[in-house]
DNA sequence: TAGATTGTTAATCGATTAACAATC
DNA sequence: TAGATTGTTAATCGATTAACAATC
């Protein structure tokens, strides 16, 4: 069943469930396809395709009720549950990260941070220490890590990615701006804002 | 000429050309379809395709001078040259991106803060002055700037957004988590760590 | 020349949309 | 009941890939 639905379906889903709180926040009970598509700018008809993939969590003539359709997508996602994530590279961006409030209520939580500057081993960044990098494999695999944010240098980023991967790590959030190699059973996801940037700037006169 | 290139394709670009800037920094003077796909996980007719649409930058038998292929893309996504980006938001994620170095040498500089917390207005910040919001939209008119970092909390994103556009920006990179609704003429990119988490998670046992 | 690689065309593949019966 | 909206099928649309002549 997993098997074959499209990544692009499993993209849209995460869309779909921060839509489908933030209504809950607003104090909407109930939504239909065409309200959730006129707020994201997808066509109705897609958002009930996507869906319909993992079962009819709408009723004909009303909607859907958001607080089970907010659960079904957590369930479908495995957001679910809150995974322990590590973080590599304590520098600004590491530092940001870990002070992000925006974890915990959507399935994630800083469980440990790695750096290499030695004025940082020790030091707390928030309530955690930042360790060694070259603990991060005993300690990715005694915790039963298999997610990982990547932000450190890009000429470390690959060498960091392969011991990650080394130690057990499954999934990826890189924010070092280059295309990291893993194997094929390896998700990787990208930030890069100049990226971001450059798809846009394309358009502006 | 413009009007008719996929979205899917502008959207590859820049990868493309982090791709061949990395390849120079190798030392490398020349690459193919080929390499530039191994190295990226795209087939190497997708990328001869992506580039047909903008000319023929390559040789048969010998493929793409990497320094001139660099230099057209650079002018085909508008980024030979320097734009100035409105950052608004000075907190944690604010600060790690006015620290960032890696701006400047891809076609982006920082030229102004804003935040509306009277503690910050008037500090420094890197060597910028933190402006109050109030001020917001005279800087930008008065300097021009067509692009604008939201990195406020979510409550605040659609309200600084429709002041941007109103005072003329037309891209946004928001990191504030949620959609925002823009007129069809403002381009919007998204980036929010948590959706692209969410989009491993599915996959993970 | 022989080998390699481009740019492009046609074929294939996959995603989106339109439409509607079912039904709340 | 009448109106609204789902879930799904078929049609359309668009993107990717395969293949190859051109040519460096």
């Amino acid at each position: 069943m997993t098997a074959n639905i499209p990544d692009i379906v499993i993209g849209r889903l995460p869309i779909y469930l921060r839509a489908l709180s933030r209504l809950a926040v607003e104090g909407h009970e109930v939504t239909s396809s065409h309200e959730l598509g006129r707020r994201l700018g997808i066509s109705s008809a897609q958002i009930r395709k996507d869906l319909s993939h993992f079962g009819g969590f709408g009723k004909q003539g009303t909607g859907y009720q958001i607080s089970y359709l907010v659960e079904q997508l957590r369930q479908v996602l495995k957001v679910d549950q809150e995974w322990e994530v590590a973080l590599i590279g304590a520098g600004d961006l590491g530092t940001a990260l870990m002070h992000y409030k925006g974890f915990s209520d959507r399935g994630f939580r800083i469980a440990c941070v790695f750096d290499n500057a030695p004025q940082k081993i020790g030091k707390k960044i928030g309530d955690l220490d930042i360790h060694a990098i070259a603990d991060m494999q005993s300690v990715i695999k005694e915790r039963g890590i298999k997610i990982a944010m990547i932000a450190v240098p890009a000429e470390k980023a690959q060498e960091v990615a392969d011991k990650l991967i080394e130690a057990g790590v499954q999934a990826i959030l890189n924010y070092a701006p280059m295309t990291l190699n893993v194997p094929g059973n390896v998700k990787v996801q990208y930030i890069d804002p100049v990226v971001n940037m450059q798809r846009m700037t394309f358009y502006l006169v």
